[in-house]
RNA sequence: GCGGAUGUAGCUCAGUUGGUUAGAGCGCUGGUUUGUGGUACCAGAUGUCGUGAGUUCGAGUCUCAUCUUCCGCCCCA
């Protein structure tokens, strides 16, 4: 009987990583998981699996993409009911409905964990990814200050994992569904929704795709004035207004988002620009809506996005849960920080130290050693295959250690220059 | 799901109008160096040419099917 052998690939848009990929990963992930629990916000997790009702309570557009769970034993006419999350704000809404009681408000959370979605895959896009949300949900009201806060939160983040180069998108939905409305739009929604594309399919395309839902020209030229609103200060309000729409949302969308900027701009360097056609898919937002977006390079997406939520849970929960959230596309950012040169792969390994064998006899020393190291500590790697020094070190070179000890003289060689000093082990540490 | 491309060594690719034992660079293994990697030099290994059928004396090269991956659309982190 002759084994076939089975070619080994993984499925499209299910990333998996080498161990140097996925060491820059756990650094992101370390990083932002400092920055937020240095604000307060907790971690928690919930199941991969949701009940499909829950999944698709929300977002309705979003189900064909999403991925359902059966058994392959199951009879052929059960019906699926669960399916994978494909975001983490939906399964948050359902944990603080159920959890409602136990829970402290305003209530703030982190949540690092892989979705899926039934995607064509392509760069930075995948059809399981992790990211990271960032949430703060009140019972009745929120103060609105956190509108500022969390955009801030979540881009010093981004600074600290290394992505200097973003600007925020801002933009808040009263304003342009106020605005629509006061022309007297009739499908409100789909309107921003074609707004939404502005910058994709340009200004021909959106106004054929606003004539099809049956804008007049004047309220098709109007629109296109508003969503061409894009300022990287305060002016936006005096533009808009000047466009001489009465209606009390947009005036209310206006005021909040005047002061959101102010506030933002204070507590964030990050750079910002008020962008009047950001409307972003998700039909659950109702006020200040953001994406966090890369500068300088060919990748057009958002790195991450959120808004304002004054109801999510309102299918699952009397009480009214208003929030505010933003969401990090972790492999999203790694995918596409590789690609692009932003980030490069460096160690193999977290091995700060190799001890290696110099004579290839005695392998107590090397124990010691490397006891001694790790207790102030130090990770320490020990060559327990011995043989010849030369295939040690190459090994050390090949993981990208940075220190090799010699057992038997406590020699330290830098690997980097090549320099080789006598070391203590009780003391010696390496520079950071 | 729709439209367009692609598929040759671990990776990036070359392969002339179909013609003997299919190539390069990088990487890999070993050596130059019997206590020193990364540089240099020398040597070596590796392929059912995506899969299946067809045309032909003969197919990596032509035809058809199928799968794969990539790029748009949709949607979005």
């Amino acid at each position: 009987m002759s084994e076939k052998i089975i070619k080994p690939s993984v499925i499209t848009g299910f990333p998996e990583y080498l161990p140097e990929e996925r060491i820059l990963e756990q650094q992101m992930m370390d990083t932002i998981r400092a920055v937020f629990e240095s604000h307060g916000f907790c971690s928690i997790e919930t199941p991969v699996v949701e009940k499909l009702e829950v999944l698709l309570s929300k977002s309705a557009d979003t189900n064909k993409e999403m991925y359902v769970l059966g058994r392959l034993q199951a009879e052929e006419k059960e019906e699926a009911k669960m399916g994978l999350r494909y975001d983490l704000t939906v399964p948050f809404a359902r944990y603080v409905a159920q959890h409602e009681n136990d829970l402290v408000f305003p209530f703030k959370r982190y949540q690092m964990q892989p979705c899926w979605r039934g995607e064509r895959p392509k760069l930075g896009r995948y059809r399981q990814f992790t990211q990271c949300d960032v949430d703060v949900i009140a019972r009745e009201k929120l103060a609105p200050e956190y509108d500022a806060l969390i955009p801030a939160v979540v881009c010093e983040a981004w600074q600290k994992i290394g992505f200097k180069n973003i600007v925020l998108q801002i933009s808040n939905r009263k304003i342009l569904a106020g605005f629509v409305e006061g022309l007297g739009v009739e499908k409100v929604g789909e309107t921003l929704r074609v707004l939404d594309k502005l910058k994709k399919i340009g200004e021909d395309g959106v106004r054929e795709m606003l004539s099809e839902l049956k804008l007049n020209e004047k309220q098709i030229a109007a629109c296109l004035k508003i969503a061409k609103i894009n300022t990287p200060d305060l002016s936006f309000a005096d533009k808009v207004r000047n466009l001489g729409v009465q209606n009390d949302m947009l005036e209310l969308g206006l005021n909040e988002l005047t002061e959101c900027v102010k506030l933002y701009a204070s507590l964030c360097k990050v750079p910002y620009r008020v962008d009047m056609s950001l409307v972003r898919g998700f039909d659950y937002y109702t006020g200040t809506t953001y994406e966090v977006q890369l500068v300088g390079t060919d990748f057009a997406d958002s790195i991450g996005g959120g808004g304002r939520y004054d109801n999510l849970a309102s299918t699952m929960t009397k009480s009214r849960l208003p929030g505010v959230g933003m969401s990090m596309g972790i492999s999203r950012a790694l995918g596409v920080g590789l690609k692009l040169g932003l980030m490069r792969t460096g160690a193999k390994s977290p091995t700060e130290v190799l001890v290696v064998n110099v004579e290839d006899t005695d392998k107590s020393k090397m124990l010691t050693v490397a006891e001694k190291l790790r207790a102030r500590g130090i990770k320490t790697e020990v060559y327990l295959e011995g043989g010849k020094l030369v295939k040690q070190l190459k090994y050390a070179n090949d993981k990208k250690i940075p220190y090799v000890w010699f057992d038997i003289d406590n020699m330290l060689k830098n690997m980097e220059t090549g320099e080789q000093t006598v070391a203590d082990p009780d003391t010696w540490a390496p520079n950071k």
